[in-house]
DNA sequence: TTAACGTTTTGATCCAGATCAATTCATAGG
DNA sequence: CCTATGAATTGATCTGGATCAAAACGTTAA
């Protein structure tokens, strides 16, 4: 899918722009965000296929997505990709790097976007005039790490019914909270990845797809997702 | 395995201890440890089949082990329990409230155990006076939990044997860096246990325990596991 | 010591999901 | 528009791990 694999896909054409919608429910002060607003120094357009950050280089930047899709992966000895996650629009990317400073996987858009960048050097050097700056960023970054370990973690015991579930019921919460439609949206993902993701084969998740919409939980149509019935498919996911 | 399921058995004899080890590598100046000596105000006892804390209970205290081996674990809808981590001597316990102020999981020791207190209140209050304080313990959680993340992330792919060498891996690392053999330790769980945590039944985990004693890469003697040979062990882990 | 119970191992069977294969469908490029 | 290529679906078969069952082993209490 990446349409080259050396640094020159990794772009960095970008403007200025807002980044208040983040640092808002932080509960900082006017003249803090204003501060904040003028950190976030760049809004960076990437092209589907084009890479947002590659593992193993320097951690530089948070990225918050404006608009748009991403995928982040690693890759395996044997060259195949394990999915790690999928990000949409408002939701925070590089946080895989917080702790070792060095990108632990590639970030690449799945369709074109547009993100906000936050250097995290400025970030940390701001943090010294705002204290609770860091607290707070640190506190959503747990948050946000977190919360994907919750679900990943489960998947393990699992079955294939179960994971695509519980894979939509959270596409679908995160979607709701991006002020779009809960029950229909496009996924911008393939069958393979969100195999890659749920540690299924693409097979069985088409297979999984079909018998949900056997069921009249759902309907699919290709990329096209439309939950019928948000009860049911709630209750395919057997734990807590 | 715990002894009580009510509130009267999570320990609360304590006594002082110092907690230095913990903040040293923080890069702390004297003073500022002294000031943690002083927080962390308690050193618990906790006998095996004790709760350190319970899901859905307030977010007191991070707990960071001083001797013996914790389970966490969540229950499902159906009661059957799901392990989420072991704690070893020297780790640290309690993260998974960081981000909600409330516990996730039940936490229970495996053997006669000690651990040392933090006060997250206190934590937070004294962080006032040293900024950098909350900023590097929440760069310690972080990486705590990604490092965890990183490892159950891939577990989705992996078949049986692949997941208990990664498992062993990871243990015998964790014994490495505490100062004990890492090639010579005793589990503090049971295979059901070990199952749960990876996403296999009993007899699978105990089926492949066995295998790898037939290819002498290891053996075992119940609890007991000698690694003989770490290159093949860590040539069965597929992944990066 | 023995008895009782929980844990581990091993065997036999079954099934969900992987694998292999073929067809249909979707999208981009000429 | 048509063609080429990648994505998705569906079918047939195979297999690793779940499940059921029984025996061996360990630990605790009487």
């Amino acid at each position: 899918m990446p349409k080259n694999n050396d640094m020159s896909s990794v772009n960095t054409n970008c403007a200025s722009c807002s980044f208040r919608e983040l640092c808002l429910p932080l509960g900082l002060n006017e003249r803090e965000v204003e501060m904040l607003d003028d950190l976030v120094s760049h809004k960076c357009k990437i092209q589907r296929g084009e890479f947002l950050h590659r593992a193993g280089l320097n951690f530089q930047s948070l990225y918050a997505v404006r608009r748009g899709f991403f995928k982040t992966y690693i890759l395996e000895k044997d060259g195949r990709q394990q999915v790690t996650g999928f990000f949409m629009t408002g939701e925070l990317l590089g946080l895989d790097a917080i702790s070792t400073e060095i990108h632990t996987c590639d970030a690449v858009a799945l369709e074109d976007s547009e993100v906000c960048e936050v250097p995290f050097a400025r970030l940390e050097e701001m943090s010294r005039n705002i204290p609770t700056l860091m607290h707070h960023f640190h506190k959503i970054m747990s948050r946000e790490i977190v919360k994907d370990h919750g679900v990943m973690m489960l998947l393990g015991s699992m079955k294939a019914e179960e994971r695509l579930a519980t894979f939509l019921i959270n596409l679908s919460r995160r979607f709701f909270k991006r002020g779009y439609s809960s029950s229909d949206f496009v996924l911008r993902m393939t069958r393979e990845e969100i195999g890659s993701y749920l540690g299924l084969k693409l097979e069985t998740v088409s297979r999984a797809f079909s018998r949900l919409q056997d069921e009249d939980i759902i309907s699919v149509d290709n990329k096209h997702i439309n939950i019928h019935d948000m009860d049911r498919l709630r209750n395919k996911v057997g734990n807590s």
